[in-house]
DNA sequence: TTGTGTGAATCCCTTCACAGCG
DNA sequence: CGCTGTGAAGGGATTCACACAA
């Protein structure tokens, strides 16, 4: 077991910024580049990459969980709950979905996508590979079965916040949600929209106020 | 032509902040709604909706554009660009690009997928309704005949920087970006990234630090 | 000497509170 | 009177700067 690409966070650490969170995911990818590479240290500046961030928010970031660097160096070794696999059942599966599902870096990150569902009987029993599409009536039955972490919504506007409450009800903690709509669900459990329409209007608003200077 | 779902935003305003430029795209569903309804004025109030953000937030973010509020009243017409259309390619021709192809919502909301492109030679010639999939090749001229605004790089990593400088050498201001690197652009170039992975990243170790009371 | 860890300073966004206009 | 527009206050996150450990 490699413990490199790793940063351990002690399970109850205190509250963490959202930013830092975000920022996580990307110092992993580029820890495993680096240890594909034959490094064994790692500088907050290489960490930081080229504009993503700065070396000073890296260590700002890591000094939340502790500090496991070795000063004069670099980072070393160090773990992270990157072991942890993610038991993730996907409604949906149109566009979004079989997109999410075929993009291997899905599973190799550790989220196992332990059922495929979706309302349509045209599309139920159909196979996604090794995977039978099953009925969305069977939800309840799949994440209390599976014990399953995360549920993602790729579905109709229509339906989300109904498979919502569902899927919170047996014991979803997080949801992924593609639906245009916000959903309203029990403070503990976390929410991540996307919704391309938004970004692609706030990457077009942003270049209306883009001097075009003549 | 109604004025009434749209906030006129001055072509060089004073630099308004991301988060203020991200919340647009909520106001300006939640006056279609609104509009659809056969409201004729609507508050502050209305326009955060529930939960999304506050009706303070809502006039400051307003208040950026100028004062087209009416005291006492609430906002009745405005103007933005929405009535602007964007011309967008589509570069990839995989499961993601053709989510977004499929997407209606995309249309509607002003973006014209003026054509779709791909590398792979098995899917060139190949027609998503009436556009027919051109060789990547093709980007530069497509870009300058077409004066394309927004580039939507839904590529494999190893082609999206050689894709991007590409575009951006043709003229394209605007570059969506799925594939999970950093784009390098010039400034005046706008980038926005889609890394699936990495909310779903987020989403799950913001779930590792919520408390299971026991 | 190098590069971490961290208080202090800074910047920016959000929230508050209220003056003022319709 | 209701609701906007906005200065001021508040809260966070990022950046800076440097003591200190290897």
């Amino acid at each position: 077991m490699t413990a490199f690409t790793s940063i351990r966070i002690p399970p109850l650490s205190p509250r963490v910024s959202a930013s830092t969170i975000r920022r996580l995911s990307h110092y992993l990818r580029t820890l495993e580049e680096l240890e594909a590479a034959g490094e064994s240290t790692i500088s907050s500046q290489q960490l930081a990459g080229r504009g993503w961030t700065t070396a000073a928010q890296v260590r700002k970031d890591l000094s939340h969980f502790g500090s496991f660097g070795k000063r004069g160096l670099g980072y070393g070794v160090a773990e992270l709950g990157l072991d942890r696999r993610w038991r993730v059942v996907l409604v949906g599966a149109g566009r979004i979905g079989s997109a999410l599902f075929a993009y291997p870096r899905f599973r190799e990150r550790g989220f196992d996508c332990v059922a495929v569902l979706d309302a349509d009987p045209a599309k139920v029993g159909a196979c996604w590979g090794d995977t039978r599409i099953g009925h969305v009536d069977d939800l309840e039955r799949v994440i209390a079965e599976h014990d399953v972490d995360l549920v993602v919504l790729a579905v109709p506007a229509t339906a989300a916040q109904d498979l919502a409450d569902r899927a919170v009800a047996s014991g979803a903690r997080g949801l992924m949600n593609f639906a245009p709509i916000r959903l309203t669900v029990p403070d503990r459990v976390q929410v991540s929209d996307v919704n391309l329409v938004m970004e692609m209007e706030a990457l077009s608003h942003a270049l209306s106020r883009v001097r075009s200077d003549p």
